[in-house]
DNA sequence: CACAAGACCTGGCAGC
DNA sequence: TGCTGCCAGGTCTTGT
């Protein structure tokens, strides 16, 4: 699943390839992604020359000479580079032709992704103009957490997963990192201390990090298949191992619905008598 | 304004 | 074996 490590694992991926190369044409086998890809993009990318790759939240932008391409692979997108446009296979809806040969192809079963061409200055844009700070920058603190979470009443897990708060944090890591801290996802934002909200932002930097460290496999996964689940699963603390021990103090983990999402935590690992100390001890990743 | 729930879509899987 | 129904994921939209 596309979270944020393998976005950016991906962006590490086909930059190379990508930047300065010239488009020489976009095949669109079927428009309907999350919105229908527009005329605009079909008629300006062909021809332009892709100056530079960038990625914001879970957006990969392709700066153009004129605007940018904004790609999101939502829940099942994958991007890879294949050398023949004519053998594709179901759901791989767009082929971006570069004047090396090679296509970038995007592959999106659920069609929850986006491809479209937008102007600059891109941070305008309504998709990216309401974005939080990045989690893996300064921005991103522990004072910050606690500032934003004043008087605020939704489950903490909610609140690092709106992407007006911060980007990029995902149902899985989200899990992990109110797992690495300490914290009961249910709690409400605005009854957790600061020095907790410094560990909440510490372990979601680390989870992030190691995560797209294990990039590696699906660097090479991307060129291939699509990388899918298993490759981050080893590493995983909580997420989808309901009544599984918790690998601190073997209490089976639980599972409870936050928000419409699957969030599991350990009943005593995260609760709200758990010291600020305890998980300290945790090394980060202790092996399963 | 804050928050919750719904919508979008398909493949995979459990249960019958 | 095939059918039904549920679930997963991210984020925008709609409802309370």
């Amino acid at each position: 699943m596309p979270e944020l490590p393998e976005v950016e694992t991906t962006l590490r991926g086909i930059a190379p390839a990508l930047t300065g190369q010239r488009i020489q044409r976009l095949l669109v086998r079927d428009r309907r992604l999350r919105q229908p890809v527009s005329n605009e993009t079909e008629a300006l990318l062909p021809g332009q020359r892709i100056l530079h790759l960038h990625r914001r939240a879970k957006y990969l932008l392709l700066t153009l000479e004129e605007g940018a391409v904004l790609i999101h692979l939502g829940m099942s997108g994958s991007l890879r580079l294949t050398p023949v446009i004519t053998d594709y296979r179901k759901h791989d809806h767009i082929d971006l032709l570069l004047e090396s040969g090679l296509s970038l192809r995007l592959h999106d079963p659920r069609r929850f992704g986006l491809f479209q061409w937008i102007p600059t200055p891109v941070t305008s844009h309504p998709l990216l103009a309401n974005l939080g700070p990045e989690p893996l920058s300064e921005a991103c603190d522990g004072d910050y957490l606690y500032r934003v979470a004043r008087k605020r009443h939704l489950a903490v897990k909610n609140l690092i997963m709106d992407s007006r708060v911060l980007v990029g944090v995902g149902n899985i890591y989200a899990n992990e990192a109110l797992f690495l801290s300490g914290i009961h996802p249910a709690q409400a934002a605005g009854s957790i201390s600061q020095a907790r909200y410094q560990r909440l932002a510490i372990a979601i930097k680390q989870v992030l990090s190691a995560a797209i460290e294990q990039g590696g496999t699906t660097l090479r996964d991307f060129l291939r298949e699509d990388g899918h689940p298993g490759y981050f699963a080893q590493s995983l603390h909580v997420y989808n191992r309901a009544d599984k021990p918790c690998h601190q103090c073997a209490t089976p983990i639980e599972v409870l619905r936050i928000g419409q999402r699957s969030s599991f935590y350990c009943p005593v690992c995260q609760s709200e008598t758990t010291p600020d100390c305890l998980p300290g001890a945790r090394t980060g990743m202790s092996e399963p």
